[in-house]
RNA sequence: GGAGACGUGGCCGAGUGGUCGAAGGCGCACGCCUGGAAAGUGUGUAGGCGGGAGACCGUCUCGUGGGUUCGAAUCCCACCGUCUCCGCCA
C-alpha cells in the first residue's frame, strides 16, 4: 500500500511511475478524496473535542455537588453527542475509501526497471551453461524414463485436470530436489528453515497483497482460511504487526510447501505436463531488511536461487521484468528462466521480487532505529529457491539421452542412495 | 467437542465507572556521582491520524469490533487469541 503522506508531497513523481504500469491520472482522485477525509476529520474531531470538555467539567460539577451546572453540561453533551456520530462515521467512511483505493494501486516500479508492456519487453541480463545438444528433445512428461513415475490419468480422476500423481523413482527424485534445495540455503545461504501453515486467514492474503485484488486466484475453504498460493504469504507476514529492532535486521526465511492456485485466466495455458498445476511445491525465500539494504539484499537472494540451479548443472537466464509484466507488489522483479529442451524455450523457475515498504505498510511491520528515532517500516523480499515441480521438470528434460533413460545431476546423488540414473524402464540405477 | 480462567505500554504488573495513555517495577536513553566502572541518584522513555511555520494542540488506541452511559481499561454483546482440566486424535 501506498504512503498517502509521499503521494501529496510529489503527486507527479507518483503518476509517472504508475503510467509506466498503464495506470494514468490517479493521484488527482486520491488527492481529492484525501482532501475531503481529512475535513471530514477535523470536524468530527472538533466535535469530539467539545463533546470531551465537557464531560470532563461534568466530573468537576459532580464532585463538587453543583446539581445545576450538572444538568446544563449533561444537556450539552448529549446533543454534542449526536453531531459527534454523524461527522465521525463520515470521516471513517470516507477513511475507509481511502484506504480501500490505494490497496488496489500497484507498487511503484525502480527507475531501472524496463518500460514495457508484457512479457515480449522483459531484458535478458545474464545467461548461465549452454543449452545441452539432445536429438529428437522430448518433454517431460513423454520421455520414456519419467513416464512410468508420472500418472496424469490417475491424478484427473482423483481430481480433475492439472494435478499430477507422481510414482517410484520420479517421486523420489521430486522429493530429493526439496530437500537439496532447503539443504542448501540453510546451510551455505544462511536462511532460516521454516515450517509454515498453508492455511491462513484474510490479514494475511492482505499483507502481501493476495488480497483485496486477485481473491479469484486462491482457494478459501468453507470456514473462511485461505489455501495459500505461495509461502511468501506465511513467511512475511511472520513479521506483520511487529516492531523489530534493527539488530533483528535482516530476517532470511525459507520454506519447503504445498501452493495452491486457482490458475483462473489460464485455461488453454501449459495444459500438457505438470508445468502448470493447481497443487505445487515450492521452496521459497523471503527477507526482512533495512530500507538502505533491500536492493544489495535483491542481489543475493536471486544468486541463492542461481546456486541452486547452478549446482543441478541446469542452463537459465535471468530476466529483468519489464514494467507491464511485474506483479502488483513488486518494485523489481528478476526472473529465472530454465532451459527446457523439450520445449526449447527458457520458462520461469524462480522470481525474485524486492517490495520495498508496500508490504511492509500493508502489515504494519516495522522497526526502531538504533540510533533512536520514529519506526520505521522495514522491507521485505520474496524469491522462489526454486519451483519443484518445475525444477523437476528440468532435470528430467535437461538429463534425457536419446535411449529414454534420465542423467541426474551428482548434485542430487546422496539424496538418491548414490544413484545418478533413470533407466529408460524407469528405475533408479547407480553408473559409473 | 465439554468445563473454566484470562488478554493493560519493549517486558512485568496495579487499576472494577469520572480529569487514566494509564501507578509501581524492570529494561532502555541521557545526566549527576566515580580515576574508571558497579552501586546510588535525577530526568526522560508508545503508536496512528489530524491541525500548526513552529512551540505545541486535538483525536484515537488498555486483544478487535459493536453497545450501555453525560463519562468506559473498568459494565454488556460478538469475534480473535492464550492457558488449565476432561474427552477425542495424527
Amino acid at each position: 500500500m501506498h504512503d498517502i503522506k509521499s503521494i501529496r508531497e510529489n503527486p507527479q513523481d507518483f503518476d509517472q511511475a504508475l503510467q509506466l504500469r498503464g495506470i494514468y491520472g490517479m493521484s488527482a482522485k486520491i488527492l481529492s478524496l484525501d482532501e475531503e477525509r481529512r475535513s471530514a476529520i477535523l470536524d468530527a474531531e472538533t466535535a469530539t473535542a467539545d463533546q470531551n470538555k465537557a464531560a470532563r467539567e461534568i466530573g468537576k460539577a459532580k464532585s463538587s455537588n453543583d446539581e445545576n451546572a450538572f444538568k446544563i453540561l449533561r444537556d450539552l453533551v448529549s446533543s454534542k453527542k449526536k453531531e459527534v456520530a454523524s461527522k465521525s462515521a463520515r470521516a471513517k467512511e470516507l477513511d475507509q475509501e481511502l484506504t480501500n483505493l490505494l490497496m488496489t494501486i500497484p507498487n511503484l516500479p525502480l527507475s531501472d526497471v524496463p518500460v514495457g508492456k508484457d512479457e515480449l519487453e522483459n531484458v535478458e541480463i545474464f545467461k548461465w551453461g549452454t543449452p545441452p545438444e539432445i536429438k529428437n528433445a522430448k518433454e517431460h512428461f513423454e520421455i520414456a524414463g519419467a513416464k512410468p513415475g508420472m500418472d496424469f490419468e490417475t491424478a484427473s480422476k482423483l481430481s480433475g485436470s492439472r494435478f499430477v500423481l507422481l510414482r517410484g523413482s520420479i517421486a523420489r527424485v521430486h522429493r530429493a530436489l526439496s530437500q537439496f534445495m532447503l539443504d542448501i540455503h540453510v546451510t551455505e545461504h544462511d536462511l532460516t528453515e521454516t515450517m509454515t501453515p498453508v492455511l491462513v486467514r484474510d490479514e494475511a492474503m492482505y499483507g502481501t497483497n493476495q488480497l483485496p485484488k486477485f481473491a479469484e486466484d486462491s482457494y478459501k475453504t468453507t470456514n473462511g482460511w485461505w489455501l495459500i498460493p505461495t509461502s511468501e504469504v506465511t513467511l512475511t507476514n511472520t513479521v506483520s504487526g511487529r516492531n523489530l529492532s534493527e539488530s533483528d535486521l535482516p530476517i532470511r526465511l525459507t520454506a519447503h510447501t504445498l501452493c495452491f492456485r486457482s490458475e483462473a485466466g489460464s485455461a488453454g495455458k501449459d495444459t500438457s505436463g505438470m508445468l502448470r498445476q493447481h497443487q505445487f511445491e515450492k521452496v521459497e525465500m523471503v527477507s526482512i531488511t533495512h530500507p538502505d539494504q533491500s536492493l544489495e539484499e535483491h542481489t543475493r537472494m536471486t544468486k541463492c536461487a542461481q546456486a541452486i540451479l547452478e549446482k543441478l548443472c541446469l542452463p537459465y537466464r535471468i530476466v529483468v521484468l519489464c514494467t507491464g509484466d511485474m506483479g502488483f507488489g513488486a518494485r523489481k522483479t528478476h526472473d529465472l528462466e530454465v532451459w527446457l529442451p523439450g520445449q526449447k524455450k527458457y520458462r520461469e523457475i524462480s522470481s525474485v521480487s524486492v517490495c520495498g515498504d508496500f508490504q511492509a505498510r500493508r502489515m504494519l511491520a516495522r522497526f526502531k532505529p538504533t540510533n533512536g528515532g520514529k519506526l520505521k517500516f522495514v522491507h521485505t523480499l520474496n524469491g522462489s529457491g526454486v519451483a519443484v515441480g518445475r525444477c523437476l521438470i528440468a532435470v528430467l528434460e535437461n538429463g534425457q539421452n536419446e535411449d529414454g533413460s534420465i542423467s541426474l545431476p551428482a548434485a542430487l546423488s546422496p539424496y538418491l542412495g548414490d544413484c545418478n540414473r533413470i533407466s529408460s524402464t524407469g528405475y533408479l540405477e547407480k553408473k559409473v
